[in-house]
DNA sequence: ATGTAAAAGTGACATAAGTCACTTTTTATT
DNA sequence: AATAAAAAGTGACTTATGTCACTTTTACAT
């Protein structure tokens, strides 16, 4: 196999940054972000971070996915957000003194940069844009988590599933859903059993299709009837 | 009745400083605030905003509690948060550039100031304190945020108002519970006749007692272990 | 004080979803 | 290619929780 581990990307040709926080940057600017910043290339299923370590940095994905999950009493993971390519993972906790309440893992192998936390606290202090682009992410992720909340308390196993997939054909967009069955209950929120069963109803509903593991949205329209029952 | 719809509080003065987004102010500053806010008086059940109106500014509770809900597709409320005296309602809306997601009303009398979107992003634009305290504080109800979504899609409902009684004591401090059972269920996530069954187990159970419609905490340490089941 | 509406509480019943104990299939590794 | 290990999937069973249809109690307005 390639030896990928030392892949560089620069920040100024970065496909990624587009979609980022730092979609304000100019060359310059990417520039300066360029040489601070570290490259990284992550197999599928390494940690970038650990619930109860300190947080160092923050993570910019150019490429692959990441899930962030926290865990429940008996140690049962919940996803809580699967990022995707332009998405900075890690930097609400750089405005907390406090240690990761989540861990972040890769769902596939994937190029990460890092900014380390001084520097990257620095840019934000500097940059207004940067800075109003965060508060309002941070705004808005909040917003996200009540709707998250109110499915969680209210839907049915059915309903929450049917959401699930419509954030996730979004997060895959163009690519075919690509969770284990145990991350997707765990994003879901539900025992691995029940979702393979109601996978198998929508199945058999002509809702979607798998190609093996992989979930084909076929039916967006029927998703989002079921997920508001 | 006294009315009690002109009592005028002064910031200097205020007893929720302290616990307020604005304790780092000084007399200077808290009376710079006290020139900008209004002050009033809510009777309880009264909304301070409503989900999809256009955001105008920040809410300064004084004294009285305040609900924050999210409606999920039947119209059933979701309790968010219940907010009490120092804490800032609204102010994650002045970031994000959208109409409400959530709606906000007194659950008992209460006496609330009211500071303007612009005169709010003045004050966060110039002091760096306030901003960083801000920012810290949407950071931590993002964190918050993640053990409601663990709790709402792991723990069984009895578990779910262990976990609910245990915050509403502290939230309460000092005082009983007083909240109907529907906006306990609706904070629980459940139904009314669900949350009385299980309110009366934890009376039988010597863990709550009841005093009307109130609740008072008798064992704390038996609802922190119920919670972790 | 009294009537009315809202809230609290109870009972019977249905079922969605969890658990356990498996088998089968897929995926990696030597 | 063979084997082990992980993931996917199935079946039988239990139960926690929701729903509906009530009664009783409490709180408030006239």
């Amino acid at each position: 196999m390639l030896d990928k581990s030392h892949k560089h990307i620069t920040c100024e040709n970065c496909l990624a940054k587009k979609n980022s926080l730092f979609k304000s940057f100019c060359d310059e600017q990417a520039g300066d972000l360029n040489a601070i910043k570290t490259c990284a290339y992550y197999k599928k299923s390494q940690p970038l971070f650990l619930e109860g370590s300190i947080p160092r940095g923050v993570f910019c994905l150019n490429s692959g996915k990441v899930k962030i999950f926290a865990r429940g009493e008996e140690g049962k993971e919940q996803i809580i957000h699967v990022a995707k390519e332009g998405e900075i993972v890690g930097f609400r906790a750089m405005f907390s003194e406090e240690p990761y309440k989540v861990t972040a893992s890769t769902l596939e192998e994937s190029n990460i940069c890092f900014i380390n936390k001084s520097d990257f606290l620095n840019l934000v202090d500097t940059n207004i844009t940067l800075r109003n682009g965060i508060m309002k992410e941070l705004s808005s992720e909040l917003a996200n988590r009540v709707t998250y909340i109110t499915n969680m308390a209210q839907k049915s196993v059915r309903g929450r599933l049917a959401f699930a997939l419509i954030l996730l054909e979004e997060i895959y967009a163009g690519e075919l859903i690509n969770l284990t069955r145990e991350d997707l209950a765990n994003f879901v929120g539900t025992a691995t059993e029940t979702l393979i069963r109601l996978l198998k109803d929508f199945k058999e509903e002509g809702i979607i299709q798998t190609h093996g593991r992989k979930i084909e949205v076929l039916n967006r329209e029927d998703l989002l009837k079921i997920s508001g029952a």
